[in-house]
DNA sequence: TGTACATCAGTGAACGCGCGTTCACTGATGTAC
DNA sequence: TGTACATCAGTGAACGCGCGTTCACTGATGTAC
């Protein structure tokens, strides 16, 4: 994961995905055209073709190549922070913090989330691809209620809460927050945001 | 507002607005077609342009109408709930109750927020749709920071927070709370949201 | 009370363009024997 | 070492359809005098 690594010329699919994945974000699925993303790589329609069987197929790869991204960040980030600490509640609080930090070093606005501009297009996508992002979302619940399960095996909540809803409440928050950044245009609310829900999780939890 | 007030019956204008609403959230706006829309309806094609110069001006009257009933919604919700209770603390808790109730009772899944979704498409819009969804983002900021504010006055936060970024959360966490509603087909998601920062705020106020 | 004109809420036909998709084909590289 | 065939990564031309937009026109209702 060096920065200086050899930079592998990057295949023509990828290429595409990415640019694709820029576009989506901006202007929705339906105003990405392959004309563009053609123009934008420098081959011909059909060879667009070549590489996805149809718009929905592309889609289906954009999500998929999100996932997985996403999945091998938060990894990176949360494993770290368990090394850091042993204890479940401050290995946590550490690995927020860290996710906050490696939220505001993507300086300007955030891009945007796949997963959650699918949901407002949804009737564009074929049931794989919605499945797909509903599959991201529990991924998300699962992982932080993980964490949360343990924390509260050892430190007893100050108010009745369901780990279930709080797991979601990162998702919900991260999800919100990039709106927020897109629409002000402002690169901090997702560090922000981040630190509210650090916040409460010490509120709640620590004794 | 009696829910046996003779129902209007409701201009062609409004009837295009209200269905278009529906679509573009499902859809996204470039989805949206006018076919559509005037087949729904009722009307040719012709008649939908007497009514909007364009798409884009179809759009603007979108931003707008949903601005006005989001806020005339949430002035009466958090209006009602001052007149219950003096002390700012409380009345903003049970402000936030009764916006979880009444978030509870759109049943099934939410169907979106306007100005979410045209984050994710705004290459799609022109300046003014997008200043319109950045004022909506603004005047939520202003009216949660207002209830803030005087809490923070009498009761001091148990940790340092900016206020700014803390009235922003909410927007972030219902706007993140809809997306998992919508990609997860779970009604509850929006209520247990609002809940959560209903108690993150009592956790960091509450002497 | 009647006439003239204006406004409202549309109709109907036509337009051109961009889009996703298909199909037959091709030149370069890899693999089996 | 040479030949035959397969696979990879595309090209080029054509398709038909749906879309947003324009334009000249219309019948019903409202208003001024």
């Amino acid at each position: 994961m060096s920065q200086t690594a050899a930079q592998k010329p990057a295949s023509t699919r990828e290429r595409l995905l990415e640019l694709a994945e820029q576009q989506v974000l901006q202007k929705g699925f339906a105003s990405t055209s392959i004309e563009e993303l053609i123009a934008g790589v420098g081959i011909t329609k059909s060879g667009f073709f070549y590489h996805f069987k149809d718009k929905n197929d592309l889609a289906r790869a954009l999500m998929q190549r999100y996932l997985e991204d996403n999945k091998r960040q938060l990894d990176d980030t949360f494993d770290r922070a368990a090394e850091l600490h042993d204890d479940p509640l401050h290995g946590f609080l550490i690995g927020l913090k860290l996710f906050a930090e490696l939220m505001e070093k993507v300086r300007d606005v955030h891009p945007g989330c796949i997963a959650a501009a699918v949901v407002y297009q949804d009737q564009l996508f074929d049931a794989e691809v919605r499945a797909l992002s509903a599959e991201g979302f529990l991924a998300w619940r699962a992982r932080f209620r993980n964490h949360l399960q343990r924390i509260a095996d050892r430190y007893p909540p100050k108010l009745p809460v369901d780990l279930d809803t709080l797991a979601d409440t990162i998702s919900a928050l991260v999800d919100g927050a990039i709106i927020l950044s897109k629409a002000l245009k402002d690169g901090k609310a997702l560090p922000a945001q981040i630190t509210h829900y650090r916040n409460y999780i010490k509120l709640l939890f620590e004794p």
